[in-house]
DNA sequence: CATGAATGAGTGTTCATTCAT
DNA sequence: TATGAATGAACACTCATTCAT
């Protein structure tokens, strides 16, 4: 069982030492030479965890979406479902330094994900997860007697493109995270927005 | 006299190629050897034009550029604005195979940018320049007595991040190009509103 | 625990093989894939051992002074100076199949320590340590009261410029060995001669 | 007849970038791109005076030779014999820039000439002819009276090893000029020496 | 005579991977 | 588990050489 817990943590510091040479160097500096340098492991110990190049790779990308999820898990929704909303959008965009790290190794891998399986699954289990619950939110305020603009499900995808979208100008330094923040707002308020009825009552 | 030969038209079979490579293996894919066998050249010949792989990489990135300037620059815009704003998002989403194409290989770009200066710059120039044309599409508009949420500049900064989103979400086979093209005109109407003066008038 | 490797031997090994290029085909003949022929090891393996080219020919070099220090060091000192003085010259130039090796290589580099830093510091310290030992000598005789003309300093030089150049002129066949240590001889009976005081004695 | 005279003139003018080639950067450095782009020319026209790389060594092989065997004949050999042979060696010894030039190129194919037999061939013409000199010149002292020590063969031997082995030092700035200079000036004195009946006579 | 386009072999070097210890 | 020796293919790049113009 320690051992268990051993082979996890090598993993893990692996694992780091990958995505700090991908942040340095982008996704064509990884060789597993280097990553035996960066970690202080021998090559061959790098093996016992990760066997190829493609399965650092993968564990990399697969972080990603691990670390990304657990901030969206992080998300406190018993707030009121409009502030949550919010607060889940302003915990994907790489506004500190956790977030802004795994999100130039998510970007780094999305070049990727165009010509190779492995990526575009590591990637695409995160954007069917996010694209769930934001649906899912909307769907709440729907039934909250807001108006979401062309259905829960359109508004999704618009949020979620925007935030991508955002992602990546933050990420190569074209829009600051705060106009980034106050973009996705913005566009919330626009997409969701108190019904008519509502209004009345 | 030296043979004659037409270096402009040579070096555009040689893009080609490596635009094919890009397309079907990724940036990984793009090896001296293979640009020269996809393109029917010998490597000594691929050297003439494209002396370093960098400066394959870099023609390469540069071309996408190009491209979608090209198609930017052929959107109508003696159009209504609101229309001729609707044309040229949608000239820029992977709705055909030429731009679909020219957007896989600037997603493949798309995370060397972070770290790759050459890259950083030829879409740097794709990013502003696209900004501003929205930005003063954006203003016109206003000038017309539209209402801009949130003002031209930040209205663009809406739009082109929920571009770039959704044309990694189309090439990622996530989002079909209908859907997208529909989220973009939905999010325009929702940004650019007549004005309740128009209204009246 | 890794495979264990006299590391020393295998690199005495590898540079043996660079000696015998060298012999055959000058330092042009040196590539890293013909040393990993020569030596029957593959290029991967030389690259553990003399990791660039550069290491190679660095260590060829070097390892030509050290086999020449050797035979420096191995002349009998205790024997009447004069005697040991032309023992000396005579251990130095190409006589015997070892030294002759050893010279070729010397000449193979010779002409490369006028542009190459590494194979200069080499050979120049070979030639100081020469340099110093046919000066310790001679001061000796000096003080015997031989009469060593023009100082053991300058005697030395002559020595020296002679042996060098009768070196090159014997591997390169226009000299025999026989003829160039009778010349070294004669040189130094000339150069140090029993004092005008000691004859009266 | 003046198409000749321009063959000539380029080929010189070709082998003197050669030179400069070597002097710079050794024999390594040589290729006939560098050739090229140092002459001024493009390397097709190379090709039309020096056709292959092997032309092009043992063109600046063979000037080396031809440099210095013009400044031994201009050598004003109706001065006295003694002095006639130490203007001689002087001439040849690297104490200007012309002849220091020569030198090192000479320096630089002296480690091929042992397995280069065009660069061998150059060499040993060389070689043989100051030889030959110094054998005359040697002879006529006896001639004249003059006790040369070994006899004419034996002392030319020395003399030109002394001289060979002087040049390596200097060009590798073990020895200074003048000091060479000076070494030589007494190995003839002691090699040459007035006669016993002379000095009755 | 002169150009430079074109070839393809060869270079040093790096790499992922295997495996004996 | 862990090491690092060993392999050999692949890489970017340079080169001498050929040849159409």
């Amino acid at each position: 069982m320690p051992r268990v817990v051993d082979h996890r943590q090598r993993r893990d510091e692996l694992i780091d030492a990958v995505w700090r040479l991908i942040v340095d160097d982008g996704l064509a500096g990884i060789t597993i030479r280097r990553v035996a340098e960066r970690s202080g492991w021998s090559s061959g110990a790098v093996r016992h965890y990760l066997p190829t190049r493609e399965a650092i790779l993968d564990a990399a990308a697969q972080r990603v979406s691990e670390v990304i999820e657990e901030r969206i898990r992080a998300v406190d929704t018993s707030a009121p479902p409009l502030e949550a909303l919010a607060r889940l959008l302003a915990a994907v965009l790489p506004t500190d330094e956790q977030i802004h790290r795994a999100s130039l190794v998510w970007l780094a891998f999305v070049g990727q994900a165009a010509s190779d399986a492995g990526i575009a699954d590591a990637q695409g289990i995160l954007y069917r997860d996010l694209n769930q619950l934001l649906v899912e939110l909307l769907t709440e305020l729907a039934g909250m007697g807001f108006r979401v603009d062309g259905g829960p499900a359109s508004a999704a995808l618009e949020l979620q493109a925007m935030l991508d979208g955002l992602t990546v100008h933050v990420l190569l330094g074209r829009v600051d995270a705060d106009s980034a923040q106050a973009a996705l707002r913005a566009a919330v308020n626009r997409l969701v927005t108190p019904s008519p009825d509502a209004a009345l009552a």
